[in-house]
RNA sequence: UCCCAUUUAGUCUAGGUGGUUCAGGAUACCCCGCUUUCACCGGGGAGACACGGGUUCGAGUCCCGUAGUGGGAACCA
């Protein structure tokens, strides 16, 4: 049987950090075994629905070099794939459940359970549930007559569907990543399956829909390894072989606990994919440091591309435990691609464009490439590129703080001693070459070391106490201007 | 409080079937070198098997406890 996997986000929201990594687990899983690839929207919950969630995360996910098989803009025999158009099934199913004996109506009011939360607690049962022992004094199709249900349904009374979980039994399966684990049915509730609004909820959707859609492996984040009991017993209810289990370990905050919203925004971290998307992150970077959180290919490697991760990717190298979001190893990977994988060529019109939307005239194509070509091993994500690569369009407005440090007392005498040397040169023979003999022959006449001279120009000429090669970029910028700005820093900084 | 999972350096991790290549790699950090600066690059350094029992001639590796961490305990997913 050839392998179905599905990745069935919740449309609240922009595509969340750990999100993309369980969407990227399982098209990995999937290429690797050559099967298919789904995306479900679970959208379940009419309260939480935010309308421009499913594009956002189709958007990403095609960002991050995800491709989707079959989702809803992409159907197949198996649609639709938004669960809310997938209403009348689940009546099927929660129905054939309640005849079965599976499942029973329940027509408490909220008050009602609440009451009951509250007289349990009171009573010395510290965690009280709607379970095998509570149903017995609740309203329901258990303890209601079969005419008083009927009276109640009939009359349009507001009921959900429950499922009625066996009194003592232990519930055992196995999972790909932790072994085989088991629960006992005790700790369970007799989870709602079918909401008074007419939908389902995640456990009975996720169950009909993963059977029918016939997926062969549910690999999903850990937050759903405790409700996975429920998940067996409904396969079992059904008379459904269960797809196989995998529970992937959640993604941590530096300062603890799963990495949320908050969370990350505290710390810095981007939580959503979409803040990748549009921050001039290398997708091959955020995916490469994705796959290796919680996961590793077993050898010494650490640069893999997405068809490489594909060919490597098994579930029996998934790690256990929760995994640190590293920012810096984030960074690292990101300039590894930024210096390996990104050309100049390929850089050039997404520089150009970052170059205009900051207000430089960047149109001169082979400036632009030189430009590029100095700053390129210098910069970890491209959008460095813009205040690094300022100055070769315009004089610096004022001096980086870090900078005027490294301005002594006699560095306006060394700057003028340069110009002097610079002036004597022609303006189509301002080259690098010639650039380096002038201050070689400043240097030489002033018995001071190349630094003495070179930091002030640069300060002069970049505002910064770093950056690319001086000479080569002195030759971009151009005598005149290199002039005047070396003699407006000796005005201003004496 | 209950249930479940998890626990190798700051972080991500390698360590099938227990025995002087078992404590390795990467990142981060520190130092040195290269260099006009910052980075890149090259070299070096410090840093870990949560704790306690057991099984065994021998355990990071198996078993049991304890602790820490995380998740769950909804008509949310």
């Amino acid at each position: 049987m050839s392998v179905r996997v599905r990745f069935a986000p919740s449309p609240t929201g922009f595509l969340h950090i750990g999100g993309l990594r369980t969407a990227l687990y399982n098209y990995l899983f999937a290429r690797h075994h050559k099967g298919t690839f789904v995306l479900r929207i679970e959208d379940t919950d009419q309260s939480r629905y935010v309308s421009d969630a499913e594009q956002d995360i189709i958007e990403s996910l095609e960002w991050a070099g995800i491709q989707i098989d079959e989702g809803p803009h992409k159907p197949s025999s198996f649609g639709p794939y938004r669960q809310s158009e997938r209403k009348e099934r689940y009546h099927k199913f929660a129905q054939q459940l309640i005849e079965q004996d599976h499942a029973y109506y329940a027509f408490d009011t909220t008050e009602e359970i609440e009451e009951m939360r509250e007289r349990l607690k009171k009573s010395g049962n510290p965690s009280p549930k709607y379970d095998s022992i509570t149903r017995q004094s609740m309203k329901n199709s258990l303890t209601l007559s079969q005419d008083q249900v009927q009276e109640k349904l009939q009359q349009g009374d507001e009921y959900v569907i429950r499922l009625k979980v066996p009194r003592r039994d232990t519930v055992k399966f196995k999972d790909e990543i932790r072994g085989i684990v088991s629960f006992d049915t005790a700790g369970l509730d007799d989870q709602v399956l079918l909401k008074s609004d007419g939908m389902p909820t995640y456990h009975l959707a996720n169950v009909v829909d993963d059977h029918t859609m016939e997926i062969t492996h549910v690999i999903r984040g850990e937050e759903w390894l405790s409700s996975a009991p429920k998940h067996m017993l409904l396969y079992k209810a059904f008379g459904w072989e269960p797809p196989t289990m995998a529970h992937l370990p959640l993604i941590m905050s530096p300062s603890g606990g799963k990495l949320s919203k908050r969370k990350a925004e505290t710390e810095g971290i981007p939580v959503n994919t979409k803040e990748y998307r549009f921050g001039y992150y290398e997708p091959e970077a955020l995916i490469n440091f994705l796959a290796f959180l919680g996961w590793n290919p077993g050898d010494d490697s650490e640069v893999h591309n997405m068809s490489s991760l594909c060919e490597k990717f098994t579930l029996d190298r998934v790690s256990k435990g929760g995994a640190v979001f590293n920012y810096k190893k984030l960074m690292w990977y990101n300039e590894y691609y930024v210096h390996h994988h990104r050309t100049i060529e390929d850089l050039l019109p997404q520089i150009q464009q970052m170059f205009s939307a900051s207000g430089l005239k960047a149109n001169d194509a082979t400036f632009l490439k030189m430009v590029v070509t100095l700053l390129h091993e210098r910069v970890s994500k491209v959008d460095e590129f813009v205040p690094m690569g300022r100055f070769f369009y315009e004089a610096p407005k004022d001096y980086n703080e870090k900078a005027l440090k490294k301005w002594s007392d006699q560095s306006a005498v060394l700057v003028k001693s340069f110009i002097g040397r610079l002036i004597e040169i022609a303006e189509q023979e301002f080259t690098a070459v010639a650039i380096k003999h002038a201050l070689e022959a400043t240097v030489d006449a002033e018995s001071v070391g190349f630094g003495k001279v070179m930091m002030p120009v640069r300060i002069a000429l970049s505002g910064q106490s770093f950056g690319p090669d001086l000479f080569p970029a002195m030759e971009l910028i151009g005598k005149t201007e290199c002039l005047s700005r070396m003699q407006t820093a000796v005005g201003r900084l004496g």
